[in-house]
DNA sequence: GGTTCTGACTGGACCGGTCAAGAACAAGGC
DNA sequence: GCCTTGTTCTTGACCGGTCCAGTCAGAACC
């Protein structure tokens, strides 16, 4: 085969032009035998797709199919970091699958949008080909959103941000965290310590104070702050004395860092409030590691309720989200919502779609040991 | 500015044409602002942008673009299934994380193509704008793969179907097989049970025959097999009579089910090669709770070394390979492939690039118990 | 036999850009 | 003064399809 080789060879892609003048019919005959078997004879409709197989032709090119149509055929993510971060994330991971279940149903194809290092440079939004986006948790005032929204087309928010006019799914925040705070202060805790996620895009990890929440970008974990502070504001805690460690990543590794922070605190908390279930397995991790026994000792509370927050030792108390219908109502919101309209003229329909949270008492959390 | 409506205002998407005739200069002069900053004065391309910008004009259609210059900025992903089962693949999600890490140096946004229960419809492998494929573990005569090279496309398979003349990015399965089988027997093993990943499509679990292996489409199952086979070959020992139990899928709970069978045989393997590293700890699983000390009772090995093998009690000895870099080996292979040169024309690069494997000797094998 | 209808196929505008080639004009070199 | 060079912008072809508005033949109807 080697020297077979015939170097003139035309391999220079076919276009339907090429077969319509190879069979001798029109451009829009051989079109249609590919895309609308009922507007020609199956008799013919056969020898185009024989002379198409006979020659090579794969069938319509995707792009000039989708410029006239405008029809992509797949929806864009984007990732407030990179691809692989969110693999590690169950949380992502989760919503992704409930993404891609409502994009199987359509048969369409999920594009992720190359965020990573260049997260900041919103170009890569305008050039690839989708009938929508759905944005996650994205800080407030992301270039790539307002790429995606300016693009004019369909765009669904998941947790944030919040924006006018802009569909978004989520869920309460404020009243999980503040429900989740409540059942501790029930339990008779008073000394507290949130582990934070991040609140700025510096990369941050260490403790912070509450001007740092006012001014944070991040609007998930400021309502979850929020609701923590509603609860022991309500039970007579000085919010502002609670001691509050910020992680930049939702990870063990920073839950860990951050319960070493808080366990050395002079005045030990019996409660620590992480705000997503990875932080609070580091949390329990550290805990266990300084020797101290939770529920016993140290009450630890997360948020979520990924997989492993079930399986942890001991199984972690926590806030339940449907991460994964969550993912699946952004797409369904996107796909479902009027085509093809002036995005403008259809504001009557509700933007926000609120799921709904759930309290998850496990055996993490017990009653604040006395003294 | 509520009340300044005007409904007549042609929301309907603007084009670089209207622009360039508000403007009063040509297409190619605004297309160039956006696309080729140096063919222009930089004081008539500010007014070009801002113009754009006043106007809420995005920036250039990205499928008309992409019509014209050929480029779709996002690679194809087939997966053997859908999506949400890739994403509980600890080996797939490390696979999609290399690929996810070179397509974000390039920028590129990575598309996966729906599969699912359609996944042997191969229309919308057509229907999506990419500049090349990456198809994963797809079995022998995948209409999906087919669609894929049809398209004439750059197109990359990892793991398989191996396929002449297309780029395939693989380990060598039979000889890290055969390694791990060869530990196994110099540790005195003589009584072996075998956990298969699938050999075929048809969802079946349970006990199975060698021709079902002879006949399975799935080649990394087959050198696998092959390579256990031949380590117990030299060590004198009847493969044909050694139990072989398929999963359907690969996941701990069918590992369990596969442990339940071969430890309940008459002759029960002091041994059991596991061929992914989930089913081996399914298998860990299901022996604990059967009251056998793994490795004292029973020696447990596993394949690819995912980050749990190393966790798992006792850890898993297994055979390593690096997943996220062959994710990463493979889109580089895409994208650093002779661009638009013939496909036929340039065979002569190797189309095969095999990545190094590696024993793992961990705890969950050990010497055979003696009688 | 004339009209209408239906089914099968065609012509050409259009989708919204990019790009090679060229025009217009100023500056520089000899 | 003329030719070259360069910069800046324009013209018009092209990317490869889809789809609307026909044309044309034959069947059906009265």
């Amino acid at each position: 085969m080697g020297t077979m080789d015939e170097p003139d060879k035309p391999r220079a892609q076919l276009t339907i032009r090429d077969l319509a003048a190879r069979l001798g019919v029109s451009k829009t005959t051989v079109s249609n035998a590919f895309s609308r078997p009922d507007q020609l004879s199956a008799e013919l409709r056969d020898r185009v797709l024989a002379a198409a197989r006979a020659a090579g032709y794969a069938g319509p090119d995707a792009m000039a199919r989708m410029l006239r149509t405008r029809r992509a055929g797949a929806i864009g993510v984007i990732l407030p970091e990179s691809l692989p971060f969110a693999l590690d994330d169950p949380v992502a991971g989760e919503l992704f699958k409930g993404i891609a279940d409502a994009c199987e149903e359509r048969r369409l194809g999920l594009l992720v949008v190359p965020g990573g290092t260049h997260a900041a440079d919103p170009s890569t939004v305008g050039q690839v080909a989708v009938d929508g986006f759905i944005a996650y948790a994205l800080p407030r005032g992301s270039r790539r959103l307002e790429a995606a929204l300016a693009r004019n087309v369909p765009t669904v928010v998941v947790d944030e941000p919040r924006l006018p006019g802009v569909a978004t799914v989520a869920v309460d925040n404020a009243s999980g965290a503040r429900d989740l705070a409540r059942h501790l202060v029930g339990l008779g805790h008073r000394r507290f310590g949130i582990v934070a996620m991040r609140f700025q895009t510096d990369g941050y990890t260490g403790p912070v104070t509450r001007e740092r929440v006012s001014a944070s970008i991040y609007e998930c974990a400021v309502a979850r702050f929020d609701g923590y502070a509603a609860a022991l504001g309500e039970a007579g805690i000085d919010i502002a004395a609670v001691p509050l460690y910020e992680c930049a990543h939702s990870d063990e590794a920073h839950g860990a860092q951050a319960a070493g922070y808080l366990l050395g605190l002079e005045e030990r908390p019996t409660a620590i409030l992480a705000m997503t279930d990875r932080l609070a397995i580091g949390v329990m991790g550290a805990a266990r590691a300084a020797r101290l026994h939770v529920p016993r000792d140290l009450s630890v509370a997360g948020f979520d309720d990924i997989a492993a927050a079930a399986h942890a030792r001991p199984a972690l108390t926590t806030v339940r989200q449907e991460l994964r219908l969550k993912g699946y109502a952004a797409a369904r919101l996107l796909l479902d919502a009027p085509q093809g309209t002036d995005p403008a003229s259809a504001p009557a329909a509700a933007d926000e779609f609120s799921l709904p949270i759930e309290l998850v008492v496990r055996r993490s959390t017990g009653p604040a040991p006395r003294r």
